[in-house]
DNA sequence: GGGTGAATTTAACATGGGTTAATTTTATGT
DNA sequence: ACATAAAATTAACCCATGTTAAATTCACCC
């Protein structure tokens, strides 16, 4: 069978029967590849795929009328995109390329039919969905109530998370190729004073960055400082339906 | 059958069929009551049960360290709480009851049962989940790359939207049972700041608010400084799986 | 209908982060 | 090697928002 990103994630919460192996598999055929910095698509696009990213990854940005930007989430492989959008007929935020990506696209009734025929991946599907709602929650109170230097390191702390999961390593250096702007248009900061801020940390001993890694030096002192906690580990499963194997 | 507030809310996006009216309405029994400024459930609580808001309305918080506050989201008449919760088996956030509630608890595995019996209600609910995420990332932006004011003029809009959905009215003034801690904590910004910038918004026309209202006075000018943008008015069913008659 | 605590209002002052702009470093292509 | 553009660094200055604290108003209860 393929090698399918998306059964090795899903198999991280459930363990899948060969069926639904064979459902998700199905709908990640046909990759195509983005080099890093392309539009995946934007903002108002008439878009009725969604997409598993294969490799590399993407993040999920949106333009205010001034110009500015905000960047709502990273995107990771086995993750889905464009699934935000689904309620709508255009494209909520544009897509971007951070890396080189290898990406599967699937029209969103194939998603339909898989609700139809394997209930328990519907469950599956609508928890990880639920789990986003969560992540975004974590960053909304990290905007809203930490200043930048726990915002910087909440930042760093999750994105590692997500990349030591794709890589199975639990490495300090993390490749993490965003300019000091993007980290700023994540946290709600400017470039100038993210760049402040990454002065401090190193100074105190917090982190290394590079162009593009960072080394989490005292990861203890970011947890504690950003509060961070990693809601990606497990799911509760017991209340989904028991599995279809038509 | 017993009105049920779920089965409206639902209905204004799809035709549901007797079978999946029968289904919904089926969650929402056994209705409780909870006065405002009750918690329905704290951070943390082992919490297996999803809950309909009947009547009146709640908002979803988490606490910091440092003992500040940051307000997630509110709830509605037809809203679905607990849902964001369901990955995990404590509760990611508490609810607290805003006004005087009713309130239908059901279990977890109550869902499940319906996704495997209904998948298009399964796809309605994943889609509902995923405009909740629009409606997150929609503060989030706010918080990251608006100044107090808009963020202030966006909470107002998106609430009164709400409101107006389940009043079927469309009138300026709106309740909006809220002290200026809690609209700051919703917006991240101290209270103090929150006084100064509705004496401002007041004195250029653009609101007047009492303790438990506000009224809109020049709605135009709040969404183009907001530029809010109504979420919930329709969603994109076409790749529904057809409805179920079990 | 006066007492009480919560919510609001206001003021003085402090600061985190924004703005602008110039300089330096780095990556990349030829 | 050199040219070029993008990214990072640094500095000076400013403003939106935070902090603290006191005074006032409001809602509600005995």
């Amino acid at each position: 069978m393929f090698d399918s990103c998306f059964v090795a994630r899903l198999s991280r919460y459930i363990d899948l029967n060969a069926s639904e192996k064979a459902a998700i598999a199905d709908l990640e055929r046909d990759p195509q590849s983005y080099a890093a910095g392309t539009a995946l698509w934007r903002e108002g696009d008439d878009i009725c795929e969604l997409s598993i990213v294969h490799q590399g990854w993407a993040l999920s940005e949106t333009l205010l009328h001034d110009g500015t930007r905000q960047i709502l989430r990273f995107h990771f492989p086995g993750d889905l995109m464009g699934a935000s959008g689904i309620a709508f007929r255009d494209a909520a935020a544009s897509i971007i390329a951070a890396t080189d990506m290898m990406v599967c696209r699937f029209p969103r009734r194939a998603l339909g039919e898989t609700f139809a025929r394997h209930p328990r991946l519907a469950a599956l599907f609508f928890s990880l969905s639920q789990l986003e709602s969560v992540d975004l929650s974590d960053r909304l109170r990290a905007l809203g109530r930490n200043d930048g230097k726990a915002r910087l390191a909440h930042l760093f702390l999750s994105i590692a998370a997500r990349m030591r999961v794709v890589t199975g390593e639990h490495k300090a250096e993390v490749r993490m190729p965003l300019t000091q702007t993007d980290l700023g248009d994540a946290v709600g900061l400017t470039q100038v004073h993210v760049n402040r801020l990454i002065r401090q940390m190193t100074e105190e001993g917090l982190i290394i960055r590079t162009r593009s890694t960072v080394t989490l030096v005292d990861e203890d002192r970011l947890i504690e400082l950003a509060r961070f906690v990693d809601r990606f580990s497990t799911i509760d499963s017991s209340w989904f339906p028991p599995s279809n194997t038509v």
